[in-house]
DNA sequence: GTTAGCATGTAAGGAGTTACATGATTTT
DNA sequence: AAAATCATGTAACTCCTTACATGCTAAC
């Protein structure tokens, strides 16, 4: 039952998941990951950490530290605290992306879900494009009703405004689209004759 | 000093410029004007209101209520506590909007100060666009070069996204060219007599 | 006469930021 | 040795929402 608060949960567990970090790392990929939309601040990330582990989600992995740093300080500076999943957080991140109810389209939740898609089962992927499309869609429905109602007592800003705004969400039901389309096709056109749930591995790209 | 909460704020007082309002209309108003961007509950207009009135910038006004209303109800339901601009409120509201600095292009005041561009002088109009520009700019160079940097260990739905979001930044930016663009050309023909400030080119310093 | 919508308000809390406090390591 | 950067963490605060409490008026 996706809380609204899941929202870092969620992004910590798939980042871990290619491979462990320390939080000052974590922030960045995250911010890196999502930074056109939001970025988390330490004050938001470390107290998140730590009730990741207090459930067991995560745990601090002292001999990992840092493995793979390319160039400087294989040395190991003090604090890093590198954390990696436990089995039950990969159970956890597992059930959040494949449980996703109508939270998962709403804005709070929608780009992080989409940035893991690529663990996420094809089935899943397409039933947030299409709950994010009809959202969408009412929502710029709405808001042209409002408009029509009220294009009265509206000057030349409000209606740029408004008009702007209509353009915004009628470009984002088109992109969408074209994601749902390209969903289909490539379910259509499976790399063998594997029909419906291949929920686990099928769509994994070469990374990490 | 523009803080963050100024913006319902600026947008009450800006609404009851029109008309002497009541809250429940009010918030109807904004969230119609707003709508498509945020919307504000009653949890947050009427400890507003009554904070305006402490401050003096806004009055009961028991003769006024409601006047106009069309068709239903002339009768003065109970409850409806109309509010009207004070003498002061109306000093607030117009040096809320000429002294708008930086924080008036930020994301939670731009769209507020768009909306009340009809009652704010081209000159403020003009530095608060291209405020904005510059800011939309710098955001979209700042995430196409942090795209750049991690290219790799990216799939395709990151990418996707990324994508999708540069391209809504330059479509942002464009869409700011083109205002600028027809402000400017609205202050090179004014409709003659003020003299005045030419507000055509030399407008970039004041930042508060 | 009860339901639906209008209208005002408050208390609790969620989600996040800022500013602070602390200290190690690297670079200059 | 100073400055910059890496790194962790907390406390206070902001801003807003949800849920509740209250009661009028209109309509069925």
């Amino acid at each position: 039952m996706a809380r609204r608060g899941d929202v870092l949960e969620l992004a910590v567990l798939g980042l871990l998941q290619d491979s462990p970090m320390h939080g000052y790392e974590l922030r960045k990929r995250l911010n890196a990951m999502l930074g056109s939309f939001r970025a988390f601040s330490y004050g938001t990330l470390y107290p998140c950490l730590k009730m990741l582990l207090e459930k067991g989600w995560i745990r601090e992995s002292d001999g990992e530290r840092a493995k793979e740093r390319p160039a400087h300080a294989l040395s190991g500076r003090r604090g890093r605290i590198v954390y990696q999943l436990t089995a039950e957080g990969k159970e956890r991140f597992a059930s959040l992306l494949a449980g996703s109810g109508s939270a998962a389209w709403e804005d709070e939740q929608f780009d992080v879900h989409f940035a893991f898609f690529s663990r996420t089962d094809a089935q899943t992927r397409l039933k947030i494009l299409e709950g994010r499309r009809t959202r969408m869609q009412e929502r710029l429905e709405k808001a042209h009703e409002a408009a029509h109602r009220t294009r009265e007592r509206r000057d030349r800003y409000t209606l740029e405004l408004q008009r702007h705004a209509e353009e915004s969400m009628e470009r984002e039901v088109r992109w969408l689209d074209d994601l749902i389309d390209s969903e289909r096709r490539r379910a259509d056109e499976p790399r063998s004759g594997s029909r419906r749930t291949r929920p686990s591995e099928s769509t994994r790209e070469g990374d990490s």
